[in-house]
DNA sequence: ATATAACTGTTGTTCTTTATAACTAATAAT
DNA sequence: ATTATTAGTTATAAAGAACAACAGTTATAT
């Protein structure tokens, strides 16, 4: 899960040596695309928020799954499959996991005897609250103070590079 | 690997819905997080790139790995896992490709018999070439004449945040 | 010199994630 | 009514990443 020894007892000898000891790996090519530094970056990101998840029982998916319920009350799983970018059959397993844990319910919709729709509960919107105060201090940890300016731009082009693989007829 | 149908045949049908038909699920929380939006970004980046290096035959981190060989030749595998950020177990699956497809040879070194140097063959460097101008390509289409400004912008952000996990006591 | 520790590459195993196909039940379409 | 499509589920396989343990080699300490 995590390489950056965010949480981890053990210091990652490797990387002491390759950040202090033997510097002449050079990864200058690599450092001409942006796709390179996104990775890196969100290696870290996806590292920390994950520890920070982790004393309240979640992962990130799990996270995002709860937020999105939470915000969108009766959805079905499908639609939560879909804005999640997972396999409905995937999402089985992480629905499961929230339900199991009394965060959300799975009541059924009269309309669509199939569906399901999915609701947080007390639990649910109390570990939500929780989850997102912790999430806001992982941003800051990780953006440390970033002009607001910056972050802004940021933002924008990481749309624009994800929306660019749609139609792209939408503005935004 | 991909779901954003970036050269799939078939139409990814839930991402259309979500996308056109039924837009009311509302991320607007997550979209106050600029990991999430890291996140959406690179899924279809990296969903792009792997389309792109399929043709070659390499995906994102042997292509990672020949870059890293090509650049500095007589790589050891330590300092090749630790720039990759992979367990040096890992890698050697993926040293074993390169190696098996004459990309690169492992060369015993003679004032370290435990070590093997790696080294890309010709056909290393020529595969090294075509690689970087199809991701040249990959990347000016994720980016789509983004202003060169805003790019660096980008980029200082993301070195910025990986550092941040760093000590930090270095300037960039 | 010898014993001990540390490092390099390797193998094997396990866990997690992701993708795929197939299935049931329910709705929609012809 | 028959057929096709959709929602959720199950099972399985493929791929990645984490971890432990090992042999061979080098470094260190006694």
């Amino acid at each position: 899960m995590s390489r950056s020894g965010a949480g981890k007892p053990t210091p990652n000898i490797a990387a002491v040596a390759q950040g202090e000891e033997s510097p002449q790996v050079s990864d200058a090519t690599l450092c001409g695309f942006i796709g390179y530094h996104m990775k890196r970056a969100f290696n870290v990101v996806q590292a920390d928020l994950n520890q920070t998840l982790k004393p309240l029982g979640l992962r990130m998916v799990t996270y995002s799954a709860l937020v999105l319920i939470v915000d969108n009350p009766g959805l079905r799983q499908s639609q939560l499959a879909a804005a999640l970018d997972v396999e409905r059959a995937n999402l089985v397993v992480i629905v499961d996991e929230l339900e199991r844990r009394d965060l959300i319910s799975r009541d059924r919709v009269p309309s669509d005897r199939r569906a399901y729709a999915l609701n947080p509960t007390p639990a649910g919107r109390h570990l939500y609250e929780r989850a997102l105060e912790a999430v806001r201090g992982h941003e800051a940890r990780m953006l440390n103070g970033m002009e607001e300016e910056t972050k802004q731009v940021v933002i924008r082009a990481m749309s624009r590079i994800r929306r660019g693989s749609e139609g792209g007829s939408r503005g935004g």
